[in-house]
DNA sequence: TGATAATTTGACCGGTTGGTAAACATTACA
DNA sequence: TGTAATGTTTACCAACCGGTCAAATTATCA
């Protein structure tokens, strides 16, 4: 008894000693690496809390709800995310680097327009094969970013800011035409992302007849040609 | 006594003999019209409600801080709108229109790159005068537009069927390049709405420096040009 | 095997939320 | 002015929701 066990004693957030990176380990972890059934119970809660949280918001969805799809009772997901905010919080700092790697894929010394066209395939992809990824991102954003502000104005600002800068190099090299990069990159985002979380919109104003994953192809068709027009330099 | 009067009676949705369209309306309306503090506290509940719902979305909002913010109490605002969901459901229904205008307005008759110019320049208005209206039906579909798969199944891809028949005809005719009018249209609604939608993020990667409505200034001039120059018949 | 740690569950709790009941206040109008 | 219709408020309720507790069950390993 060198420590008190803290077992289900976490009432409150000054846990004696426990520190912020360890609220997200079940709270009996003597053993301090998480054996295989910890790892597995975790991915099937936070892949149950990506299917809710994206459908319905933060506020919109119960932690009975990601209980019921993960398959466990309520207070066994607590036992492993001890709030529903922990949940939230590790759902998006998992996703956010894999939604922000088509970005830091934009090389510098390649080809600026076949890097844009590529960079805009991928974020195609991205909103094709992780929608829910892109709604979690949407629901969070929308509702003004309660819980992702400092990631907002931290490292994705930086990404931004970097890879901004290669663009305006592009652009004062004359490679691509001049252009405002930070819009031009919000433009990438807003187009690609629309297909992801706009989904049912753009399923009903295309109707039946283009039920199927087709409109990806169009869309990537459409987006390629738009911008690599509109950015091409002439006269 | 021709008929039971209906004050507070209804608890349910069979409310014997109420019809859908009268359901918006206070209960006691017998006299049919609409009196003048019917219509100004009705004014101030949906302000208060596209405030709140637009923030926080559907179920995200409580009728309560609606109340606070139209500053009336609770039951009040029950007996204006019967449930909250009534609430919405008005709101929407009021703040479709007006978002669906600047689409309207494209005329086939006028030249095709100056109307698709004034197009952005609209829709780009509506995002920075009335971002709450968009976060709203943002909010809506991004949850699956539980609330208006009807309106858009049916009047918006009306519309938009109609207005992507016009572009189709400016591109045969050689006016503009041969593109998927759908797909522009998509293109268009995104770019522009993620201003209103996405402020909290377009803030945070702009920075302090570009806090004012400057933004909205380079993004016109950013997607005139990119759309402009990316639809432009060359060769 | 047996003891200890890790995991799971049913019952429960306090606060919130959508909505109601009924009394009270005000307005419209004959 | 009187009275019926309209508008407003206080008190309240049942369902829901995030989270806790104690006890039971299962895995781990000396």
């Amino acid at each position: 008894m060198a420590r008190p066990k803290f077992g289900q004693i976490h009432s409150g957030p000054s846990g004696a000693g426990i520190e912020r990176g360890e609220m997200v380990l079940p709270r009996a972890a003597k053993t301090q690496r998480r054996t295989r059934i910890q790892e597995q119970k975790e991915e099937r809660i936070l892949e149950a809390a990506l299917e809710v949280f994206s459908a319905h918001g933060f506020r919109g969805s119960t932690i009975d709800q990601i209980a019921e799809v993960a398959g466990m009772s309520k207070p066994n997901l607590l036992y492993y995310f001890r709030t529903k905010e922990a949940m939230h919080r590790a759902l998006i700092d998992r996703v956010l680097d894999t939604w922000l790697d088509p970005l830091r894929e934009l090389d510098a010394e390649g080809n600026p327009v076949a890097e844009i066209r590529s960079y805009i395939r991928r974020k195609l992809e991205l909103a094709r094969d992780f929608p829910r990824e892109s709604r979690l991102f949407a629901n969070e954003i929308l509702q003004g970013a309660p819980h992702i502000e400092d990631e907002l104005k931290g490292p994705l600002k930086q990404l931004v800011d970097e890879k901004a800068e290669v663009i305006r190099a592009w652009a004062k090299a004359g490679k691509i035409a001049k252009c405002d990069p930070y819009h031009l990159i919000f433009a990438i985002w807003s187009t690609t992302q629309h297909y992801a979380d706009f989904d049912v919109q753009v399923r009903a104003v295309l109707g039946q007849e283009h039920a199927g994953e087709g409109r990806f192809e169009d869309a990537a068709r459409f987006l390629e040609r738009l911008f690599v027009d509109g950015l091409q330099v002439r006269e």
